[in-house]
DNA sequence: ACCTTAAGGTTTATGATATAAACCTGTTTA
DNA sequence: TAAACAGGTTTATATCATAAACCTTAAGGT
């Protein structure tokens, strides 16, 4: 045996594991595919800040972010991608097992 | 209704969910009550953050902290509260509740 | 025509905070 | 008696979440 207690905790993913990420991906992993406009209704947040957090994930290729022009507006559209579902299925295994360890 | 979606989440406490502290809120909640030293070794955290990060969770009355001197050497024991274990069957309880939204 | 407001975001600035480096006090060892 | 070590705390830094300010185009009012 090692010098541990027998505690062995996975990693957490800090770009999932922050509280309005994680809101903003369990949101998207419902709806399937939404917009901006959406999105800032539905989380309560700032627009500055659903931008970045949005654009932060997009960069991290766990959403895919689409551009488009309806009529002349801008519209973004957000949507997982297989990469953010499967980070989504880790981070989900991790922190039950960190939980788990953790009385009721 | 009202203009929700149907997803209500729970809210997350930030003392407890950063990883670090939650963590360390673990450890605490199997070993019962352990000191400095050997929460140093088992975390591989730094001197300092360590600290802090209990300091923080004592200011908040999630552990009690003890000061002591063993022979002549300082000994700082960590213990949870009461209030602490509450505070961490509570974000179990929430945090098992936003994962549930995420598909397996 | 012109001004104001709104939609849909992005960029900049600020504030909080996690982390490590440096430091402190006393003690053991060479 | 100097040097390393134990047990922490304090200070400094660096990241990052958040909101404020800004930008661009469009629509509405007068």
């Amino acid at each position: 045996m090692s010098d541990s207690i027998g505690i062995e905790l996975p990693p957490i993913d800090d770009l999932l594991h922050e509280p309005a990420r994680l809101r903003l991906l369990v949101f998207l992993s419902v709806v399937k595919r939404t917009d901006f406009t959406y999105l800032l209704k539905l989380s309560g947040m700032s627009k500055g800040n659903l931008s970045v957090q949005m654009n932060k994930l997009g960069d991290a290729n766990m959403v895919k972010i689409d551009k488009s022009f309806q009529g002349n507006r801008p519209r973004t559209m957000y949507e997982l991608t297989a990469q953010g579902r499967k980070a989504l299925r880790e981070y989900k295994k991790n922190m039950n097992a960190i939980l788990a360890a953790l009385p009721d």
